[in-house]
DNA sequence: ATTAAGTTCAAACGATCGTTTAAATAAAAG
DNA sequence: CTTTTATTTAAACGATCGTTTGAACTTAAT
């Protein structure tokens, strides 16, 4: 009570009583809008209105801060991922709209909604070292069984087709998530709007085979 | 010849003589790699082989460097993207694929291929508000057009989601060129082959009608 | 040779970075 | 109350950030 007389009032993290829970907001909040590098250690404490040791003290680093941030918000996502996965009963072609709806479902809807979404977006285009083991940890095993799911409904295509169009969903739901196209393609529409595009988009994209049709004419 | 006694054996971008080209090369390699935030003043003389200064004297500032950066790479990217979309004679729902290919072709083959490439992925994500008006600048009016002509091709279905349907396909194209799949979805096909792949799933994507179907059953 | 303009240089500017220290305070256990 | 543990605090650490300065150097024209 005594030393509050530079509270910030524009703080909204700073209402729980959680210090970490605060330093967690704090953290995910300036994570997604200015990425690793972007988001510093007095920015946080600032934030989330604590002493800017209260990070070390806490969570070791920043980058340990990070990694608290993501296995929060990610590691809900693809345990939903998983469940709904298993729940799709066989691996024919019809079914790649259902499995393409237990991967993109839980990203849009689920008890946190944008801050995940955009979370997500986030760290999958983090250039910072930083990101890349928590990254593959955290998503390697959930792609490689929605890709064996995927490889399952498709016998004739390839595997590597299947990993790419794979990374195609996965770009396009980046894209998506993130406010950054919003100057280049207008503001997004509601987010079942949205999730509907996605995934007949993506649908779309694995029903077809492999086609390799195009011939690169040359004019500049 | 006096004082090039600490010469760096690893830098490449030494090699031009004309220091601006070294300056550009050695901030493109850095702010695809690291971002806007991980391209450091001092890294970008270190790997041009200048003195830190002259990143001011050339060009003013760290911005101005990669505003030339982007301009350099960019600008012929979208030359030739507005001049295969010129080249597409009909504005049929068959003409989509001729113009999807004018879109992604020159991203794919251009004089400078996969730096050019990488250099579009990274900027696109690139959570820096440095980035935002010269991104807005240089995409806004090429993608207006494709958007314009892709509508055009389906009069049927909203500009929204026209739109929308051109941010999945700038979306995938992003993860494509950035390198920062290749943990997570195995390492990079040729060229020739990832261009066929995402030029087969866009136009998919773009094929398919509104078709407003699926409903949420919730699970978790 | 001399002037002038263009370019590169070492050195330093103040600011901010992530992290650490040790003391002060709060909470819990004896 | 006393002791112990957990948490928060102010202050500073060395390092690096982008930028600037003024002198030294190169180049070209007079």
């Amino acid at each position: 009570m005594s030393g509050n007389s530079a509270r910030k009032p524009r703080e909204v993290s700073c209402e729980t009583r959680d210090t970490q829970a605060r330093l967690l907001n704090a953290a995910e909040a300036l994570f997604i809008d200015a990425g690793y590098a972007g988001m510093s250690a007095r920015g946080i404490a600032d934030r989330a209105c604590v002493n800017i040791a209260a990070m070390g003290y806490h969570f070791g680093s920043k980058q340990g801060l990070l990694e608290a941030v993501l296995i929060r918000r990610i590691a809900p996502i693809n345990t939903s991922r998983r469940l709904r996965l298993e729940a799709v009963p066989e691996r024919r072609a019809e079914s790649i709209r259902a499995i393409l709806h237990a991967f993109l479902w839980p990203v849009f809807f689920n008890e946190h909604e944008a801050p995940a979404r955009r979370l997500m977006g986030r760290v999958m285009t983090e250039p910072a070292d930083v990101v890349e083991p928590l990254l593959n940890l955290v998503f390697s095993d959930v792609i490689e069984q929605f890709v064996v799911a995927a490889a399952a409904c498709f016998p004739k295509q390839d595997r590597a087709l299947i990993v790419q169009k794979f990374s195609f969903v996965v770009g396009a739901l980046n894209l998506t998530v993130l406010r950054s196209s919003e100057r280049l393609f207008g503001p997004a529409p509601a987010t079942e709007v949205s999730f509907d595009r996605l995934l007949n988009f993506s649908v779309d994209g694995f029903q077809q085979g492999p086609s390799v049709s195009d011939v690169n004419k040359d004019v500049a």
